[in-house]
DNA sequence: CATGAATGAGAATTCATTCAT
DNA sequence: AATGAATGAATTCTCATTCAT
């Protein structure tokens, strides 16, 4: 890579960093492409050069954020020595809510933008070329376990949505109960899930 | 009552329906106060005798929209002979998944609006007096089926989060499925989490 | 006075006290007839019945004011037995000097407005048929002097500018100096006009 | 001075001009942001690039004119023969009340914004780095007369109140007297002020 | 590539005033 | 006389975007 091309990823992630930091803290809305460059120190046209607007800087950071958290609890499932299918998707799990539950922050902005679409999108589309693709872990993942599934991309997307949806409030607020009385309840959801989704032999006669 | 009251009481609501139609159609951001009080013939200064701004008539109308959506399925529920608790849940968990399903435009709002929480609010909330409460009556179902639960709130929470989040995509993109596919999972998934929640004889001992 | 008259008095008195309270609190311009009506519990219509708009009665106040300061004043003078013409007009600018310093906000009000013109009509115009005169009061002291001088509405128009001018900042700042040291500067700077402007007997051969 | 700075300098000027006009024909309250930015050839944001609102500019006009007032003054006085304290004194006060009195404007300008304190703040204070500073030249007057006045600066503040109180309505409605019988008996006033502030050999002792 | 001055459309909000009740 | 809902003009201020340097 050039100097060039690394003095511009530079000046990217500068304007990522100062959007999250600002979106988080004050919301898009209150977020001036003005206020971003600032924070970056930068000229406001030069933000120009890097994204289109606003929302596409946005798009761009979900799909990041997200990315992350999940590349980071597949690398430490590595590192693990689980076989059970449902043991690898909990610990997974469990490791994406601890993360959420250490970095409030995060969890606020990924919760606000769930609507937007481009979560689920990071989650089941190709991303970037060269980037690491959860979905193809996912599906490693079933192919290892040996084991058939009716629905997988079913059984993934009514995991991840009840994960995502009840972790917001819980974490943040205790609401309706702390953290630690839901895990056990969702991860025993997420088990009854997979053991609902699979293919028994006597299906298969 | 007066026919002052009355004729404020319309006005009310011609903002919230103008409103409604406007934000579904062009998004809240997109749409202005100016804009609101044109579609609902009014002058502009009218709606800020009615709504502090633009958020106060949003929360207004999510609070407004989710209680009538609950209240109808409660009501049809009602005239069904079902007796068991689980086939009561999905009956007016099938109930509003149709109602969204038939007005997409709603579903829309309501998904987009989900993270503002003002949903969570309405529907663990008091609400204001005299109107319907949907907790009243998830309460009451609990007593009448006789059964003793761990945690009524969180089996509540998990159930209406894992349908508000599943069905939005579902419904509108057909995507990771078709809701015919997802509604036999989905309603075994609150089946089993009602049963996971029970509080068996054997555990009284 | 009949009843209703009484009535529409304390109204009227009412809609006052609430824009002076209004107005040293917040400032004329941050003050408007709705907050004005409703501090003096009426509805904003009302208003419009007893003042033409938000400058017809600050007018009204000041003069109001001004007219009541100078008024005690005077009353206070007539109980001492000061019988020297400086000696009353240093009395007389002491004592307004002592109420201005005993309510800050009062002199606060009259000295944001003192460019309008109203106080100086106050002090020099006839006032309402009926009301006290402090002009008259002025004259009638000079009369009882005995004394003759050049021009005496010159004379009491530099004593109550000069006293008026300097008693803002250092009553509320303490700026430049203390009250308890400009007073006597003041007094003297008092004595040394009424001097200058008497009408010696060498000057009327 | 680059050219940047210069056409932003000018731009700067010409918003201060512009506002001078519509202050001084229409009032602060009647003139609007966009009047100001029209008539000084800009769009309405422009002016925020230079000001932070109408209140912030006024400011900076008033400290402006009080500025070159006093400086204009005090450099003719260089050209003039007078070694007295008193005479330098009269002479400047004489100066800035023909100014004023020439520009009848500028004095209704000042004089409604007398109360606002920036007046006063530019007169005592330091102003901008590299300003003219009107209290440093009185400083240096005093000294040079090799005189001791108890208190110089309530001198001055006693002095400066007087001319600024007395001379708006003199000048503009010729009320209570004409500017030329006035003239005399302020020019006296501050004799006698001066005289009566000067710490005198029997004090000394 | 980077800058940041300039633009002007457009949004929110306020408020004096009217008028039907 | 009193009310207060309704109006809509007016004003402030923000901000995405452009473009000359």
């Amino acid at each position: 890579m050039g100097k060039l091309d690394e003095k511009k990823k530079l000046k990217r992630e500068s304007l990522l960093g100062a959007a999250f930091t600002l979106f988080t803290s004050k919301g898009i809305n209150d977020t001036s492409i003005s206020d971003i460059a600032k924070r970056a120190n930068m000229a406001k046209g030069t933000f120009y050069l890097y994204f289109k607007d606003k929302f596409d800087l946005r798009d761009k950071l979900i799909a990041a954020k997200a990315n992350a958290l999940f590349h980071r609890a597949a690398e430490e499932l590595e590192k693990q020595p689980v076989t059970e299918l449902e043991d690898k998707v909990v610990f997974i799990a469990d490791h994406i809510i601890n993360q959420l539950n250490g970095d409030k922050i995060l969890l606020k902005f990924l919760s606000k933008n769930l609507s937007s679409g481009v979560f689920r999108n990071t989650l089941f589309g190709q991303g970037e070329a060269g980037e690491y693709s959860f979905y193809d872990g996912y599906t490693l993942l079933l192919e290892q376990s040996g084991r058939k599934f009716h629905n997988p991309d079913l059984m993934l997307y009514m995991i991840v949505e009840l994960i995502s949806s009840t972790c917001y409030s819980v974490i943040l607020y205790q609401h309706p109960v702390t953290l630690d009385k839901l895990k056990p309840e969702l991860y025993n959801a997420i088990r009854d899930m997979i053991k609902r989704q699979e293919i028994t032999d006597g299906e298969m006669l």
